[in-house]
DNA sequence: GTCGGTTTATGACTCAAATCATAAAGCAAA
DNA sequence: TTTGCTTTATGATTTGAGTCATAAACCGAC
């Protein structure tokens, strides 16, 4: 999102974080600007019975939780290590300097929210109002459109476990299964040795 | 969100339409810029079989409808005017030029993005996971913490129908209805000839 | 190779919200 | 004040996803 040589000439740190570490929580008060080097994180929140619900998952490139930077607000989410990872990491000062002086990084921030923006409002048409087969295929669509997913011969193989499509698309893993056996019965995808193809 | 002046040295129009009318649909290529000077605009998505979820209700000096026209994307859900209204309406090439003149402008727009990001998060994490009543009660609290809720003797009265509750929150009406009940009961909220107050 | 943890799988059962039906109350316009 | 439309209300019934239980398949670490 902001290039490397910008980021450390305004001292973005380094930092790397292990599977399933906290990068923030929810109800924090946000100070830095983060942006993946290598790895994933998962912007996630748990319910009171301890249900998850995944707001977005993130790849090198991509920055996250900026959004209660601009506005002072505490962190809607917690923000997790899916795998091993290095951030750049930046404080809310310099960062806010950084975008004020340059109008490209501002502009590139802005369609950076407009997609996610978009995203949560594919997602949450969805959510509310179809049934799972329908959400899980516009998980799935969604992810092949505008995310990394390289095409193999079978398809395109959507690297999510049954677990986090439950969890971005507020199903139980019991009903994601169901739903995508019957999705494969019907053609809509296929599996092979477990993996989805579309 | 933009000045008046701004718009008007710009040549943004003013545009008026009744309640009920369609401003754009979803799917359509976006090409302009809108901002309300009078009434409210919902955006919605209806899904097949005809029930509506809604995104998003908008009010005077707020805009709309923007995310898609940074992404050259169609836009995700619909715009329909729910009461009769005024409109900024500005161009996509002379709106793209505005923002690129004006540092401020396009600082008030992230702001604007991620204020709308940060409502999505939290409804999303919401509707995926919460209970009816649960549900209800958060949309009621970022209504009067985030939007114009003026405070009454009796509490902030809450300015949404039954129905409304219900397609911002992916409800049915009945459940709505008997949800704020419950709620009442619970003394969470006043009912006041049919009106919610909290 | 074996062990332990994760992921996928499947059946039986439950239950809360959706659905369906019906009507009262409120409101705006004729 | 009557008429027609919208909004709120309430009871009965249905249903589809959630829950619970159990296990097989897979995978990585030792």
């Amino acid at each position: 999102m902001i290039t490397e040589e910008l980021l450390e000439s305004h001292q973005a740190l380094r930092k790397k974080y292990t599977k399933g570490d906290i990068i923030f929580r929810e109800g924090e008060l946000p100070n830095h600007y983060f942006q993946i080097i290598s790895g994933e994180v998962k912007m996630c929140n748990f319910n009171d019975d301890g249900r998850e619900f995944i707001q977005g998952i993130f790849s090198p490139k991509q920055s996250f939780g900026e959004p209660p930077l601009f506005l002072n607000r505490l962190y809607p989410a917690n923000a997790i290590a899916v795998s091993d990872c290095e951030l750049f990491v930046l404080s809310k000062p310099l960062f806010l300097k950084l975008i004020n002086e340059n109008a490209l990084v501002s502009m590139a921030i802005i369609e950076n929210l407009a997609q996610r923006l978009h995203y949560k409002s594919v997602m949450a048409a969805e959510i509310s109002s179809q049934e799972p087969e329908h959400r899980l295929l516009k998980l799935i669509d969604y992810s092949i459109r505008f995310f990394k997913i390289e095409k193999e011969k079978e398809g395109h193989r959507i690297d999510l476990t049954r677990q986090q499509m439950a969890d971005l698309t507020g199903l139980r893993v019991e009903t994601v299964i169901r739903a995508i056996k019957a999705l494969e019965k019907k053609n809509e995808i296929k599996i092979i040795n477990r993996k989805v193809f579309r």
